[in-house]
Formats: C-alpha cells, structure tokens, sequence
RNA sequence: GCCGGUGUGGCGGAACAGGCAGACGCCCGGGACUUAAAAUCCCGUGGGAUAAUAUCCCGUACCGGUUCGAACCCGGUCACCGGCACCA
C-alpha cells in the first residue's frame, strides 16, 4: 500500500475535528499546561510559510505536555484590525470587516490543513465587538485610575497623504504608502503612562523564564539611568532644571543647552536679545523632518539665548544658555548642563562655538577630546570633590546637593508614554466623549462596546482626523456626566490594544459578564510557555506586560506577569537567502507543499530546516528528504514488522536513547537534532528489523512532529487508541548505554586509534588494552609512558616520551 | 558609535559540560533492481600526499595564549546579521 498523505490527512483531521480530541477541558484533575503562540494578522496573503515555524514548533509543544498528562490549552485567534486591511478595503471599495471575514476563513482553512492542535472553539477576533468591548473596558479602567490621558505631541505627518502616521509606517524617514516626506507635527494624542511601570517592568524581568537577548533588549529600551536633577537659576529669576547622570563633574559645568521645545524659551521671550534669531531656530527645528534629523545628526547647530543666563550652584559662574537640537526635549527635564571636558557632544559643541572647557578629572586631555569615560579617574578643579574618585564623587555632590535644596538623586528612564490614538477607521473606538462643560468623559460601561458605525466613506479626510469625524450621526452625542451636547472621540486605538490582552480572552472566551472569570483565568494563566518574533519584543511583548500589570493591580488578573517563558523563532528566507517578498517572487505557500508533499512533510521540513532561533533558507530539494524519510516510516511500519516480537539489545539502547534526545531536545527547541534522531532510528531499523514494541515506540516519538502519518500507522498497527493519546515514552537511563565502550586513544593529544573495553573500565585496564593495540605498541616501543590521561568511558591520552 | 548575536565541508546544519570535528539531511559519485528511466535499496563522500579502505599532513573566519587535549576558555583582529541611535 502506498503512503496517500492526502487522504490520510484528511481523514484523521476530520477526526480529531469530531472528537475534539484537542479541547481544553474547563474541569478535571490535570494539571494545567497554557501553551501560547502570537495570533496572525490575517492578512490577504494568506498564510505564509514563516507562521508554520513557530506554530509547528509549539504544536510540537502543546501534543508533548498532552501525552505528559497536561490538560493544555493551545489556543488560536486573529489580530485583524490594522492597515493593511483598511488599505486594501479603500483600494478594491470594499469593506473592512468584509475583507477581515474572508481573510480569516482562508486563515482558518489554511491552519486547519497543518493539522495543528489548536483547541478551535476557543477562536478570539479583535474586530469582534464582543471582544473589543473588553479592549475599550480596560482602556476605561485606565483612564479611571489616570494611566490614560491626552496630550500634545509631535507626530508623524505625511505631506502627500495629509494624515498622522504610526512610527512602523514611517520607513526611512518617508511615508510608507507614498514615499513622500513625512514631518512632525503637533498634535493632540491619547496616551497611555506605561512610563509609571517602567521600575516594576525592569525588575519583574529578573525572575522570568525569557531567552536573555528578549530581557537585554526590553532592558535597553527601559533605559534606565541614575543621575541628579539639578536646578540651575536664571539670570531672569526663574528656575532651570536638568538631568544628569556625572552630577560630579558639575564644577565643570561651563554652559547649559535647552531643547528648542523647552518652555523657558518661550517663558523668557522678554528679556531675550534675539528673539528672531532664536524663534528662526526653533521652526527650522521643528520643521525638520526625523530623516533630516537622523541625517544631519552629527553637526551641532545652536543658538544662544542673548541676554539670559544661568548661574552654576557649585561655581558661581554665569554661564550662558543656547539652544540645540541635540537636546532632545523628550528626555529627562529637555535641558542639560554641558561638560565639555567630559562629555563627547558637549565637547564637539563648545569647540564648534569657542566655549570654555575645563577638566574636572584628571587622566585625559581635554584639549583633545572630551575624557568622557572616566571611571579611573580622579576628581581635580573641583573644590570639596578634589582627590576624590568618580563613584565618591557622585555621591558627596549628591548629598551636598540635596543639603542645600539645589538637587536631589533622580533615576531616569528613555521608556515613553505609549502614544495610543490613531487617525483611522479600522480599529477599536477609543470609548470617551468630550463635552464643553465637563471634559473628557467615559462611555458608560453599560454602552460597551462602543461599536464603530458602517459607513460608505471611511477614506482619511486629508485634516489629520480620523475619518470617523466626518460621521455626524455617529460623533454627535450626549454627555454622560451632565447631559449636554458632546462629541465622541474619533480616534481609534492602535493595532497593538487588542493583543495586548488576547490571551486571557482565550480563558473564557464567550463571557459576557467580564473579559474573563476570574476561575477561568486562575485556571489557565499565567501562560507557561509563549513564542513570538523578535520584532514584538519592545512593542507587543512590553505592552501586554504594562497592561497585564495593571489588571493585576486593580484585582483582575492573578499574576504581576502574564507570561512566564518566552522564546522566539528565527525567519524563513526563500531559497535565494533573502527575505521572502511577493516583489523578489520567492515566496514560498505552504499551501502548495501540503498538496505536492503533504502537511506532514511540511511540518517536519520546517522544524528540520535549521537551528529554530536563526533564521534559515528554504530548499526544495532537502524538503524532499523529508518525504523520503516519511515515505521510509510507512514501509517500515504499514506492515507487520520483520522483527515480530524478536528482541534486539542494539535496538532497545537505540529507542531509549531516542526517548531521551527527542524528548530533551523538544524542550531546549532543538527540534532539528530531534528529527535527526528519529532518522538515525530509522536507519537502525532498515539496518535490523524492528520489533513491534520498537515500531510503536517510534510511531509515538513521531506523533507530535508528523501527526497524521503516525495516527495511520498506528491504526494499521492495531495499536488501540489514538496515538496522539498515549503516555509519552519514558527511558531508562541505563538501557542508552551500551556494555562495551569505544575508548578512543591519543599519543600527546593526537588521535591514533580506538580500543573497545567493557563499560566503566578502570584507567589500568584501558591502558593495557591501548598498550597492547599494534599502532600504540609500535609508538610506545623502546619509550616511557610518562604520564597518562583517562577519561572514562571516552578517551585515553598517552605522553610518551 | 553603542548593545546583542553569528562565523564549522559544495549546501542547511551537528558536536550534552574542554575529550574521536563534520551527526542528520541535501547535492554529488558508484553499485543493485529494470528492456530503459524514475522511484527504491546498498555503498562512498572535509582537503591534500599515496597503488592503498595502510599511514601521514592540513583543517571549525584570522593572529596569539592557556591546557595532556580547544570549534568550545582567555587576549587581540576581521567579516556578516539584528536592534538602538545626539538618551545628557
């Protein structure tokens, strides 16, 4: 009988499907085992051969912690509202939620033919009202508790578009869509404080299971540093704050630079010599696209604030004030004090404009460069700090600060407020009305969801509005607080609300009392173990975190964290090494290999392609290696094994070895050797026929990675029950080994030959077996064993002198 | 510039923890089967010297070190990939 992979797989698809063989079970005495990978973006495309990584390789997973006696939970769902969707709606004069239905049943169709495990009545879609009612109820609660709240920011403006863009839509300083030129612009912005738990998002991070490139990345973005805030007076009276990280080298302290944003500029308009010098900076600063920022970064342009100055708190020097665009006036206080002798810009800077630089430690040449890293050295022209090192120095000048009211310890973070409105129709409303009297107002949470209207027209309006300002019926309201006329919000939130919660969705999934109960999600979270891709490390992956704590925090979720191990997967490139992209046409579909190869071969190729955490390129010839690898399991198991019940000790130490590789090397994601290792057992097996029990014990190792074949197989071998279903193997540690050993021998580290010794031979008996070998016989001759190097079990090393 | 990662055959990649480098697969070569081809099965396959499957030499980006022994540890150099990028 032939291997049909496409009948087969059919088949054992439907029965799973009727059997529900994969549900979660909401009850039962197993322990629980939360299984989790990132939901797609169901876009037009389909589904793409890079998403079969890493689900495959938590399906892997999920069927492993079932046959370990997990009740797991292997859920699936769609992130579907976003841009591109919207885009191609506006294109084609269709609707969004049309195209989103469509795409997400070719989504469906296409995961299903993979054979994954998912538990489908458990499906979640963020475009769902039902679903993004909680979305806009959690958005409330922080707006409740303060944590949401509008402000005025510069934004990503496209020229040609006239529309506000989100950061991943400006690629290389111009706008994705049209490529024209994108500036920023003010504008008024929901935000969210995620800035309020950046300490607790660092610290949290410690006692997580994440791969360490995950944790260094979410630390650098953090960016937290430690300083002083410092308050330097005006010559006009009023106070100017700063942050710094050296507040020891402030004696050498010689200028201070606002941000061309700052509010002092403004506030000193008065007494400013060269007001249109200065206002001339501030708009070619401004109008500066963040291309020409990024472009012109390294030459210092300034100004300096005639006719204000400031007063250095150490010295008493007047020192003066300008103007840069190399403050930036998103971090720290948008103002610094300048140490030109010890730090690299400042130096550049008071060079370009003739200021003074004085050395405040000694060991560099201040003259030359600016002596910026200078752990080693030692305080100088610095009164009460001299003779001191750095590190003491911080902290004399620190308490001294402090002591006079002029500064305090100050810890400062590059982590920023999470900019959370878009000028868009595909996504979420964001649930707030604004009445002239009263202000911002909630929805009531009895009106959730807030639903977003049908319309004909939800083009951008070319204002910068969303294009639900343009719906009249829709924006006009009530207010909720006092009854009067009020407008809705018309911005909508980004792509990255409704993921930021999904996955406790998945816990109870039909509620419509809560986003979930709280024993569902005592049930099932916190996720055991979630894989995703790098590039949501500092946006999904930190702000589920941010608004995971924060439920924690109001009584709705019973863990700080949501997630306790994460790992992450390596890209998928074409065959040509480059990244797949419909423009080079080297996209691969999987579609396409499960018709030609089947969806077991799919699934093995791509877990066999390469290490899981690099990325790999496809090959369509060694995909046929692993058919033939499947093809060789169905002649070796379709019948009944030669080996009938025979015994064999060669074949029981290669299964058991087998149990324990595939098994370890499942849980490190080394699921490449793995399938290495279930060949090798093969070739075993076409070496010596196999018994029924090695048969069996290979068709369960086979199950999680090619599920349908080994269901087949295990069905012909009249085995009982599903294979999917069995217990998984358990090894004997010492039936891997082998009675006798191959010890290899070296004469002065360079391999010569090999001895074979029974197990666990001592040094003596090794060595007189290496001794009486005709290569190490002959070397020895006539000469001294000078000294002699056993390892046991593997190798022995001779000098020979 | 900073942070992180990676350099191993013709190719994708193995090598637990400093102990036989190149598992497994692809490609390629040879053989069996076949009228023939495909498929399948078996054998070979890092480079070089050699009649040789004997033996020897070289070999894990490069230079040096530690060690009985280094792909692995240490110092330095180079290249590539990813992220951040005037963060005070």
């Amino acid at each position: 009988m032939k291997y049909e992979f496409a009948r087969i797989e059919r088949k054992w698809r439907d029965i799973w499907a009727s059997r529900k063989t994969y549900a979660a079970r909401d009850s039962g005495g197993k322990p629980k085992c939360y299984v989790l990978i990132e939901f797609p973006y169901p876009s037009g495309e389909g589904l793409h051969v890079g998403h079969a990584r890493p689900y495959t390789a938590m399906d892997i997973v999920a069927r492993k912690r079932r046959m370990q006696g997990y009740n797991v939970l292997f859920p699936m769902g769609f992130d579907a509202f976003g841009l591109p969707t919207e885009n191609y709606a506006i294109k084609n004069k269709l609707h969004p939620a049309d195209v989103t239905e469509k795409n997400i049943a070719r989504f469906t169709e296409q995961l299903k033919m993979l054979g994954y495990s998912f538990d489908w009545d458990r499906v979640v879609n963020t475009t769902d009202p039902e679903y993004y009612k909680w979305t806009q109820w959690i958005f409330l609660k922080m707006f409740e508790k303060g944590l949401a709240y509008k402000a005025s920011i510069p934004v990503n403006w496209c020229t040609s578009c006239k529309c506000v863009l989100a950061n991943e839509e400006v690629v290389g300083g111009v706008c994705e869509r049209c490529g024209s030129e994108v500036v920023r612009r003010e504008k008024s912005q929901w935000m969210l404080k995620i800035t309020d738990y950046a300490q607790r998002l660092l610290d949290d991070l410690d006692g997580l299971d994440y791969i360490e490139r995950v944790k260094t990345q979410q630390r650098n973005w953090i960016g937290r540093s430690t300083g002083a805030e410092i308050v330097f007076k005006t010559t006009r009276g009023d106070g100017l704050r700063v942050f710094t990280t050296r507040p020891d080298t402030l004696f050498g302290a010689t200028y201070m630079v606002v941000s061309p944003e700052h509010e002092l500029v403004k506030k000193s308009a008065d007494v400013l010599e060269n007001t249109a010098e200065v206002r001339d900076y501030c708009e070619s600063a401004a109008k500066k696209s963040d291309f020409e920022r990024t472009e012109m970064a390294r030459e210092k342009t300034g100004v300096r604030l005639a006719g204000l100055d400031a007063v250095n708190p150490a010295t008493g020097w007047r020192i003066p004030i300008y103007i840069s665009d190399y403050v930036l006036s998103t971090y720290g206080a948008g103002a610094i004090m300048a140490v030109p002798g010890h730090d690299a810009r400042d130096w550049e800077f008071a060079k370009k404009f003739g200021l003074p630089i004085v050395e405040v430690v000694s060991g560099g040449d201040v003259e030359k460069e600016a002596y910026a890293d200078c752990g080693a050295g030692t305080m100088v022209n610095s009164d009460f700090l001299n003779g001191l090192s750095v590190e003491a120095a911080k902290a004399a000048i620190t308490k001294w600060l402090a002591e006079k009211g002029l500064g305090e310890y100050k810890v400062n973070y590059k982590l920023r407020d999470w900019v959370f409105s878009r000028q868009r129709y595909w996504g979420e409303p964001i649930p707030i009305v604004y009445c002239e009297s009263c202000g911002y107002v909630a929805a009531p949470e009895s009106e959730l969801p807030v639903r977003l209207p049908k319309v004909e027209s939800y083009e951008t309006t070319g204002t910068g509005e969303s294009p639900l300002a343009s719906m009249g019926d829709w924006v006009n309201t009530t207010c909720p607080s006092c009854g009067g006329p009020a407008a809705r919000e018309t911005d909508t939130m980004p792509q990255w609300a409704g993921s930021s919660w999904y996955f406790l969705r998945y816990a109870d999934p039909r509620n419509d009392g809560e986003l979930a109960s709280g024993e569902a999600l005592h049930r099932w979270t916190p996720v055991d173990w979630y894989n995703g891709g790098m590039e949501h490390t500092t946006l999904h992956l930190l702000y589920s975190r941010f608004w995971h704590k924060f439920l924690y925090d109001i009584g709705v979720v019973p863990t700080p964290e949501p997630y306790l191990k994460r790992t992450s997967h390596g890209m998928i490139l074409g065959e040509d090494g480059q990244k797949m992209s419909k423009s080079r046409g080297n996209v691969i579909n999987p579609g396409d290999i499960v018709a030609e190869l089947g969806a077991d071969t799919l699934r093995l190729y791509i877990m066999f392609i390469g290490d899981f955490e690099k990325s790999a390129p496809w090959s369509t010839k060694a995909v046929k290696g692993c058919k033939r690898f499947l093809d060789r399991v169905w002649n070796l198991a379709e019948g009944q094994p030669g080996g009938g019940d025979v015994y064999s000790a060669a074949h029981e130490r290669a299964v058991h070895r087998a149990i324990k590789k595939v098994g370890g090397d499942i849980e490190a994601m080394k699921f490449n050797t793995a399938i290495a290792t279930l060949m090798t057992l093969v070739n075993d097996f076409y070496e010596a026929p196999p018994s029924r029990g090695d048969i069996r014990a290979l068709l369960t190792l086979l199950s999680p990675f090619a599920p349908h074949i080994a269901e087949e197989l295990w069905e012909i071998q009249g085995f009982g029950g599903l294979a999917c279903e069995q217990p998984w193997p358990e090894y004997d540690d010492a039936k891997t080994l082998g009675g006798d050993m191959e010890i290899a021998v070296q004469v002065g580290g360079k391999l010569k030959c090999a001895v074979t010794v029974p197990r666990d031979s001592g040094e003596e008996d090794v060595l007189a077996a290496a001794l009486a070998s005709d290569r190490i016989a002959g070397l020895a001759a006539g000469k001294e064993v000078a000294r002699v190097i056993y390892v046991k079990n593997k190798l022995i090393n001779l000098i020979i002198k």
